[in-house]
DNA sequence: AGGAAATATGTACTTATGACACATTAATTT
DNA sequence: AAATTAATGTGTCATAAGTACATATTTCCT
């Protein structure tokens, strides 16, 4: 009996520490890069904290015990979205002290890249859709930071290997890419140097197809060569 | 006498439950670079832990519930070598569920940059020590990883950037400068070359003083420009 | 005073980047 | 069916950056 108690008191001061004291919860946020009507879009969600009224917010959930840190993220962006097998990179830690306003709560940022038409995502629910990346209003939490954070580190790697493919269908004309390269960097570029660029890099083959459905000439169709698509894994983190 | 007893047990579990079941721990762990004798060093120490027994590790705690990450990184650094006022870049979270043997600890990686002659640390205590970055044994943990990261991190960095004054003394002459990039990146460089890329981001003032106590025709010190010397602070994380 | 050793600087060659123009193709209009 | 239009597809030249390489100069040491 007494030692029930005692076994009662200490799930008690389990459960306070848990938020109160000497935890930090560890979340995982992930910023998810969508290309939608030649815009560079990310996916938010309502926040359901009373705190942040209608702002919007990232897509993240704490990290569970058992689970990794890529592991966490793949999760949220499976539960919330249906998504699989998306590229995925960390980019940061962000843990200040009053990060969160319930308590303290240290999230690690990720940022994907999706090509839409190949995940289609039940946007009806939960008031989760795609917003262009350059008109998201003040965000829940410290999202912005977070978002602008994982552009920056979305546009490094865009300048050091133009070929985002993750983000197009497999099939792609040279202009779509540079449309997406421009969205991405939020500059214009010239079309021959562009191409050049590309060309050198000699990452694309020529898959001897044309555009369909456009107004005019349509342009030669590509795709990544296969050597190129090695997913960037993190692998023992 | 017994509300004496549940609080020891209380106190058992709570450090328990710390690292046991529900709790997910945050360490930070600092990659501490020095430039000693003409190779790049991190600064080490004997591991505490008995499954580590004999192997070095990276100097780390755990964030308290107050602080922030960088600060305490900083902490760290301060409790450890006494040092102040360094520089410090977070590079990469680490969070394998197995990473650590005795429960789950995420942990946030920086590293430092110091010059180690205005840091005169107490070398003697704690088996801390400098070790030569390529000749790094197997380290406790997954420190291996964290150090090749944040190598990783600062030979990106030097490129973008040569001049990393912080492992310097205040002034200094392009060979030790020519010589700290090249323990950095690990290659020979051409030294006619090297100059013209120093003269030409132009961060560098001719301080008209030479070197002294060289044993053959002494070099120009230089100091960096102060508008190059903004500490990289990150605000929110 | 002369030799050794490192500093300091310049030039030619190659490669990458940026500005710019014209011919070609296919859809659309007349 | 021919003319028009609007985008695709390619090439050249000028400039900037990067690389390979050689000679003169300064200081220390003997």
């Amino acid at each position: 009996m007494r030692e029930k108690k005692i076994r009662l008191k200490t799930a008690e001061i389990e459960k306070q520490s848990h938020l109160d004291y000497f935890k930090i919860a560890i979340s995982v946020d992930c910023v998810i890069f969508g290309y939608v009507e030649k815009e560079l879009k990310v996916l938010l969600i309502k926040s359901d904290m009373k705190e942040f009224e209608g702002k919007y917010s990232l897509l993240g959930d704490l990290v569970k015990l058992d689970e990794d840190l890529e592991s966490a993220s793949k999760r949220v962006l499976k539960e919330r979205t249906g998504m699989d097998d998306v590229y995925m990179e960390q980019v940061q830690s962000f843990g200040s002290v009053d990060r969160h306003p319930s308590g303290r709560v240290i999230t690690i940022a990720y940022y994907s890249l999706i090509d839409i038409k190949h995940h289609k995502l039940k946007l009806s629910h939960n008031e989760l859709d795609w917003h262009p990346v350059r008109k998201v209003k003040k965000m829940a939490f410290d999202h912005n930071l977070i978002l602008d954070a994982c552009l920056r580190r979305l546009q490094q790697k865009v300048i050091e290997h133009p070929v985002i493919y993750n983000l197009l269908p497999e099939k792609f004309s040279l202009r779509e890419l540079q449309k997406l390269y421009e969205a991405i960097l939020g500059v214009q570029l010239d079309r021959r140097n562009f191409r050049k660029k590309i060309s050198i890099n000699d990452s694309l083959i020529d898959i001897n197809e044309k555009e369909v459905d456009v107004s005019h000439r349509p342009g030669k169709l590509y795709k990544l060569k296969p050597e190129f698509k090695k997913k960037k894994t993190s692998k023992h983190n």
